[in-house]
DNA sequence: AACTCGTGGCC
DNA sequence: TGGCCAAGAGT
């Protein structure tokens, strides 16, 4: 798949975004000095679909709790998503869990520099593979979320807004903004994604200190609206999603396992209830008990062999 | 390829 | 107020 970026844009407008990332990065606890792969591949678990603000303290926790992959995955899966919390998706929680066992187990506690390697474990995909690779590595990658997919959709497009991914053409298009030399690669995939986190945001975008505003295609069409086909915004209240995080709070509060009445309290609806219970079941996030009661899945911790 | 999977804050 | 959004992945 070849790239679609017009060759002026090659030029001035990662140099630019690069120069402004020096200069105005947010100071987040994961890009310090110091943090390694092991942190960085922990941050992006936990900002997969979740915000920032909400991600830094359970991250410091978590760093100084677990500062090795070994360290995590010697922890029982009921205790990971219990110290998950509220982030949301704790699905994420158990697969960070199962990579981490991975990584202590087939990659000697080291976190995998190649994107093949990353891809391999679960809950890691082409967005956090390679965004490993850059942060943590500090290699040429190229880092596409949904972020960089918008800069570049207006930048060097011309388009109100990306449309629905294309990832190989989306992933050109990324690598061919890329500077040769890894650790610059790596300065402007930060940067790509830190623009369009603050300055080139979905709706309201901060053009007037946007550092690549005179060579924006965007801009430059007058900032046309985007037209096209929308991913359909999901509804949460009355879901699957907001029953089963009804019964896994309970569970996640509770230091006993507990009685089938105490989760029928949380939803009026008892099919629906008891189908987004068994779904729990099957993903691991919880589990019963010989005597009927359920607790958060994986309670025992694991036994080292 | 479309759908599912949590949660909370914001304009 | 409530639709919309926030560093995706798996199926």
């Amino acid at each position: 798949m070849t790239s679609t970026v017009p060759r002026a844009a090659l030029t001035e407008l990662p140099a630019r975004t690069a120069e402004w990332f020096r200069a105005h990065a947010r100071d987040l606890p994961w890009r310090r000095p110091g943090t390694t792969p092991w942190g960085v591949l922990v941050s992006e678990f936990m900002l997969q679909q979740t915000p920032v603000s909400r991600v830094e303290p359970v991250w410091l926790r978590w760093m100084a709790e677990w500062p090795v992959p070994s360290a995590l995955a010697a922890e029982s899966r009921a205790e990971v998503v219990r110290a998950w919390g509220k982030l949301g998706y704790p699905r994420r929680a158990m697969r960070l869990h199962a990579a981490a066992q991975a990584i202590a187990t087939e990659h000697g506690d080291r976190v995998p520099s190649d994107v093949a390697a990353l891809e391999a474990l679960p809950g890691v995909g082409s967005y956090t593979a390679r965004a490993v690779v850059a942060f943590g590595y500090g290699l040429r990658a190229p880092v596409v979320d949904t972020n960089v997919r918008r800069v570049v959709a207006r930048a060097v497009h011309g388009a109100g807004d990306a449309g629905p991914a294309r990832t190989r053409a989306d992933l050109a298009d990324v690598d061919a903004l890329l500077p040769a030399e890894d650790a610059e690669a790596a300065v402007v995939s930060a940067a790509l994604m830190e623009l369009g986190a603050v300055v080139c945001t979905a709706r309201s975008p901060r053009c007037g200190v946007c550092p690549v505003h005179a060579e924006c295609a965007w801009v430059a069409a007058g900032r046309p609206e985007y037209t096209g086909p929308r991913r359909p915004v999901q509804g949460f209240a009355g879901t699957d999603r907001q029953v089963r995080g009804r019964l896994l709070d309970v569970l996640r509060a509770a230091e006993h396992p507990v009685p089938k009445a105490e989760l029928d309290a949380v939803w009026a609806d008892g099919a629906q209830r008891d189908r987004c219970l068994d779904s729990l079941l099957v993903d691991g996030l919880a589990e019963q008990f010989a005597d009927g009661r359920f607790a958060l899945g994986g309670t025992a911790p694991r036994t080292t062999d």
